[in-house]
DNA sequence: TTTTGATAATTTTGTTTAAATAGTCAGTAA
DNA sequence: TTACTGACTATTTAAACAAAATTATCAAAA
């Protein structure tokens, strides 16, 4: 897979935890490549050895925390006891994941309008993931008859997974954003909690 | 309560009129004082006769389209069937608002941000009125029985209708934004019948 | 192969100017 | 006194430019 040295790669991985923490702490734009070179006490033209540019190294972060979003998914879902269960555990490992990496994604506030479309694949796969996983929890208890018999999974985790998105997105107070404010983000977590209960109860008999 | 003679009154009412064309057709920030008074062959002057600047000439249209759907609602919500019913009727008058007025609202979208906060009271005063009709609706069905018992009809309510609105901000698709984009309009409104029909069954004994 | 200092290229920030548009006001007409 | 206007001023927007900050490159050294 990975084409490097291990050497080539232990350091890779090293400018990606320093520029992780520049990140997480000041924002991507208020993060210099100057900065993060010198974090690691190296020049600022080693960064551009190991990373095109410095969207590409912030994408490679946020892949690397994707890709342990997506691994702490799995590992939970693998098997759970009820369907309300599987779903609290992917709002939860979400909020956590949000609440962890809040000015990570600052990122995604300034460049509002355009992500580049790397970053989408990147949300389009976690999105994916979770489609994946809770359609098929929703099958599995289908099938069980603990739930009422559904057509499209798909559709269903879809509308749901949109609806609770939507729940950070009050349509009412002041100031708006396609991102949530910090403070609001455990009184949206309960919310969510509140939702997904009528919801499933929708799905039962 | 208005204190202006009736000619002024009729006068007001044209210009209200026009100004809606202009800013239904072109926008916000493409329609200027100018275009606005020539096209009632009037002087610009007499613009700020009555009304003290283009915000608030803005404002007084978008209260005007408010009052006209608030009483659409209320009318409409006076009475019904059962509860889904008038879940349906809130959620349709509401799409063929935003359908019929697309183009007005292109003011949201470039002031993102920071709307002015009498825009905020319009916006707060339409979701107050969805409110109070629809956790009335949910009283009424919980005392007939025909739902489960509720506390808090208007925690409900709200969630609810976060959860609506959020079914037009879908957190993958490309192009994010406040505002959906018209052509997504119909996709948004049938998504947003299915999450009713599941979340009324979620209500239900 | 890995690293760097020096340098080039680009983006951001701030400044100036001109044009477009918003907004004011003294005065006229009904 | 009320409704209205032409001529004026003030403000906002946009374009053009320069300076500063930052990104990105590269020839050469370790």
């Amino acid at each position: 897979m990975s084409s490097g040295s291990d050497q080539q790669d232990i350091k890779r991985e090293k400018i990606l935890d320093a520029a992780y923490q520049r990140f997480l702490h000041y924002g991507y734009s208020k993060t210099t490549m100057n900065e993060i070179a010198s974090d690691l006490s190296l020049s600022k033209a080693l960064l551009y050895y190991y990373f095109p540019d410095k969207s590409q190294l912030y994408i490679a972060v946020m892949r690397k925390l994707a890709g342990e979003y997506i691994d702490n998914l799995q590992s939970r879902l693998n098997k759970f006891d009820n369907l309300k269960e599987a779903f609290v555990s992917q709002i939860n490992i979400k909020h956590d994941f949000i609440v962890k990496n809040y000015n990570f994604f600052d990122f995604f506030r300034v460049n509002e309008q355009n992500l580049p479309d790397t970053i989408w694949e990147i949300i389009t796969e976690i999105h994916q993931t979770e489609m994946v996983l809770l359609s098929a929890a929703i099958k599995i208890e289908a099938e069980k008859g603990n739930i009422k018999p559904v057509d499209n999974p798909g559709e269903i985790v879809d509308l749901l997974l949109d609806a609770l998105h939507g729940v950070s997105v009050s349509a009412v107070s002041h100031k708006k954003v396609m991102f949530p404010q910090k403070e609001h983000l455990d009184e949206i977590h309960s919310k969510r909690l509140l939702l997904l209960d009528i919801f499933i109860k929708g799905l039962m008999y």
